[in-house]
DNA sequence: TCTTGACCTGGAGTGCACTCCAGATGTTAC
DNA sequence: GTAACATCTGGAGTGCACTCCAGGTCAAGA
């Protein structure tokens, strides 16, 4: 599969794949023998979580170190898990939070529909 | 209140404050014959609301447009609803997105717990 | 073979949201 | 009154995550 296919594929920029790679956040993708990028079913998986966690705001530093660490001999299993397991903490915050937002728009658009916009209708008329 | 009680009670440090006053994030806070800004309870309310949306990740932009209209003169009830439902849909998608990554880091960190972890320390054992 | 379009690299540029700073002014405790 | 500290302004600097670009190589159709 070329970049512009997986580009395609997953909705990111050729730019933003070889960013990816160029900075660890994907490990190295096979090329062809006059090194075009030709990526396999494993480099899509990669995309895919990193998309995934991207765009649930986790920082590509703790991204890098997990991908850093899969490259690494010996076991790493274990710092593997507990990066994930920070991150999970750091999501389930972010989740909070936002449902926080979440209700108090709720709440604000509620008072627009019953309150606000009736009185200022009721100005004129 | 002044700007290091307001910055200490939101948690938010006073050149942050004073950011966002300066790009209407804030309407303009009252001052003292002397110029020194106090706080009052409605300028507290527009920096907790503010505090809340951005640690929503809602966009500046769309905060300060919100603002924008509040001062202006004229009906602006349903222009400022309209932000605000807009802003309701993008945090819905995000909070879809984080729960997509949370379920699937509960996935994997369960992989680790079940079968990774406990395979690399079998290599040894 | 030639041309056209996709791909390559390294590095510079961008946009967002702060964050820091210099130099000036105000305030408070002694 | 004065030292020490808080606050003010306008503007520059920072960090993150892309995004764009120049200048070159590669590949596929006419």
């Amino acid at each position: 599969m070329t970049i512009a296919e997986a580009s395609q594929k997953y909705g990111l920029t050729p730019d933003t794949l070889r960013y990816y790679e160029r900075i660890g956040l994907i490990p190295p993708v096979r090329r062809t023998a006059s090194g075009i990028r030709d990526y396999d079913e494993e480099a899509c998986r990669w995309i895919e979580l990193m998309k995934c966690m991207r765009s649930a705001g986790v920082q590509i530093e703790a991204l890098t170190e997990y991908v850093k660490l899969f490259q690494q001999p010996g076991p790493t299993a274990e710092a593997r898990r507990q990066i994930l397991v920070d991150q999970r903490i750091l999501i389930e915050k972010r989740i909070w939070e936002m449902q926080e937002a979440l209700n108090r728009l709720n709440y604000k658009i509620e008072r627009y529909d019953t309150v606000l916009i009736p009185a200022e209708k009721g100005r004129k008329g």
